[in-house]
DNA sequence: GCGATCAGCGGCACG
DNA sequence: CGTGCCGTTGATCGC
């Protein structure tokens, strides 16, 4: 297929919103939020039917270049080969250019399909889960409120122990990093300060980074170690137990 | 092409380190670090010649599902179809199954690429100008060093003002947060605890949440206002004036 | 629209 | 290998 031919290929795709693949030789230059150039090699590109952009190399997962859904493609003969560029106005003024000089594969497609993935074992599901497991942490311990918006960011639970003290929980999915427990430093200043007294944070998660530990213990944080089980098509939680003074372990 | 036929192509280009695209219908299904499933629709299946197995349905940027390079992919046929796997052993076990019904095209390529992407506006590469530009936060604030190792994190400049004070910069690319005021809260925290002594810390980003500026004001940090400008192929700090109390603007 | 956070984040660099 | 963090992060949800 000769140049021409693609240009109107993909501009016909791109009105009739189908998605197109391109193989081929070829340059691609962005320029906006960054700018980024990478010289010729053979590339995939992928125009999908709302718009997003994708241009990928022959190895690792992520995209070299990319545009987000919405993004205004046009294509072009010039003297160099094909032209497909991709640009939108927002976030901000930026574009991509791809120039093939040579075209292996190009061909648009009518993709149907309506459905949405179902994921299970995400950090919602999990800390709902976990509401009806407090006493697993420890005996008293009773849910208040889940996802409880606050000035900044959203509790993931809320609840109250024993001695009626509030307790903010912060469930992570993965391994707890320093972030986290910033995280939960934040909502825990937050709320004392909001209700006048004091207030415990909790973090729980499979693993803990030793020094997000240390951090935890010296902000009066704890840590709680979950060990949940994903399989399709839900999640569990197995089990919850203190884990602290990691150095005492041996 | 028969399922039969499609199954060899797959396992083919698999051992020869091609690249394969395959468009059809299909249900995908994941189990490991999370669990998913996705009934039948239309989907593009890109697998990279090191491994990387990625699913795209036919909008927005994200593949639905995915396996990282190394993933074992592997291809038979079923009494429903066609079915390519992808598995790994590492960070976990896991795996997705793809099942065609119907497969509209598959086809493998062999790319040619050892190019790398080159990008401009990076935060190191920002932080690397200031380098030579920390006079236009304050006169007499010189350098010590960049991309300095911290116990936890990589200080992104290490400053010393007119007093001798000790200074520690977090240079961010985009709007700063939250986490960002927490994060530089984190290094000078660090250092002034191994250097016993005040250390000032100054966020330097192109805009700041009120928010992240309130805590920031509160925790002692400053906030520098950061104006780039990036092209192809370099970037350029175009200013950098002090903002704070922001409600006083109005 | 911005703000804050999650993500099967991925990728990288460093210890 | 883990730890930490950047990313043109993207995507989602709440204000």
């Amino acid at each position: 297929m000769d140049f021409e031919q693609a240009a109107a290929l993909v501009n016909r795709a791109v009105s009739q919103n189908k998605t197109l693949i391109a193989v081929g030789k070829c340059v691609v230059k962005y320029e906006g939020r960054a700018a980024s150039k990478i010289s010729e090699g053979d590339r995939v590109l992928l125009i999908k039917s709302d718009g997003a952009f994708l241009v990928h190399q022959s190895t690792k997962m992520t995209a070299i270049n990319y545009q987000g859904p919405g993004a205004l493609i046009e294509s072009k003969v010039v003297p160099e080969g094909l032209v497909v560029s991709a640009s939108r106005r927002k976030p901000v003024k930026e574009g991509i250019e791809v120039t093939f000089s040579k075209i292996d594969f190009i061909q648009s497609f009518d993709l149907k399909d309506d459905k949405k993935l179902k994921v299970f074992g995400s950090e919602r599901q999990l800390s709902n889960l976990l509401m009806d497991d407090l006493h697993l942490i420890e005996p008293g311990l009773t849910p208040l409120k889940s996802e409880s918006p606050l000035s900044k960011g959203v509790i993931d639970i809320l609840a109250e122990d024993k001695n009626k003290s509030l307790v903010v929980i912060e469930v992570k999915r993965r391994s707890a990093h320093l972030d986290a427990v910033s995280q939960l430093g934040r909502y825990v200043k937050e709320v004392g300060k909001r209700k006048n007294c004091k207030v415990r944070g909790i973090i729980v998660a499979p693993s803990i980074s030793p020094s997000a530990l240390k951090m935890a213990e010296k902000d009066g944080l704890e840590y709680f170690k979950l060990d949940f089980e994903v399989s399709n098509p839900s999640a569990k939680i197995k089990g919850l137990q203190k884990k602290q003074k990691i150095l005492g372990e041996y």
